[in-house]
DNA sequence: ATTTGATACTATGCGATGCAATGTATATAA
DNA sequence: TTATATACATTGCATCGCATAGTATCAAAT
């Protein structure tokens, strides 16, 4: 997967895997690489900043855990943050929606 | 539709516009959104920059034609550009299972 | 005849972002 | 005790979309 592909999206991403359950960051990456089907294995350069962003920006709240001696800052979504990702989603969505739609009438030759 | 979204994947669009009918830069945007259903309304600024990195990368050929007095640059396809579409449009389809997948499994509760 | 708007291209520079690279520290297994 | 997996953090680079600004032509409206 290059990189760029991913650019825009990866807000999308991360809000969506903390929906499901709260988590810290490594678990995050785990997640998110088996829940997308092995296709999303994110290195943490990109996660860790990208969750500090989102909790600066408010979509996320995180929390001390310290658990058999293991330090982990636990994220969980805010109402906020829950709002983010019914945009995003709608988003993705349309945006999907517009690349198909092209492909489709162009009739590229994917290999696929 | 968010500029962020669009990062990494305009280079897909772009080549499959141009996959259909070799064209000029502004007839690239409107084919772009006309074929998108309205949803991808590129700036020139966005457009014209990625058509001569395109270029410069040698995945399209340009030439200048002079219809009505009117001077046009004409891009097409190359041989590499063809097979770069190919590439693109199955990391597209990868990506877009993957985020899919994703939305799915942790059940993400779109408007839509 | 002149203004307006659509057409058509070019170039510059900013802001945002993914990530490679690097560093620290702990738990567990070999 | 060496290695591996877990877990977090930070810095700086390269890329990219696009806002902005500028030039020029053609058609239609005033």
């Amino acid at each position: 997967m290059r990189g760029e592909a991913l650019k825009g999206h990866l807000d999308l991403l991360l809000l969506a895997v903390l929906h499901r359950n709260p988590a810290h960051g490594y678990a995050v990456i785990e997640e998110l690489r088996r829940l997308s089907g092995e296709t999303f294995d994110l290195p943490e350069g990109t996660v860790y900043p990208a969750l500090h962003r989102l909790e600066r920006n408010g979509m996320i709240a995180s929390r001390w855990s310290e658990e058999s001696g293991r330090k982990r800052r636990i994220y969980e979504l805010t109402p906020q943050g829950r709002k983010a990702l019914e945009v995003y989603c709608d988003e993705w969505h349309r945006f999907a929606d517009g690349v198909n739609s092209l492909l489709r009438e162009v009739n590229v030759p994917c290999v696929a």
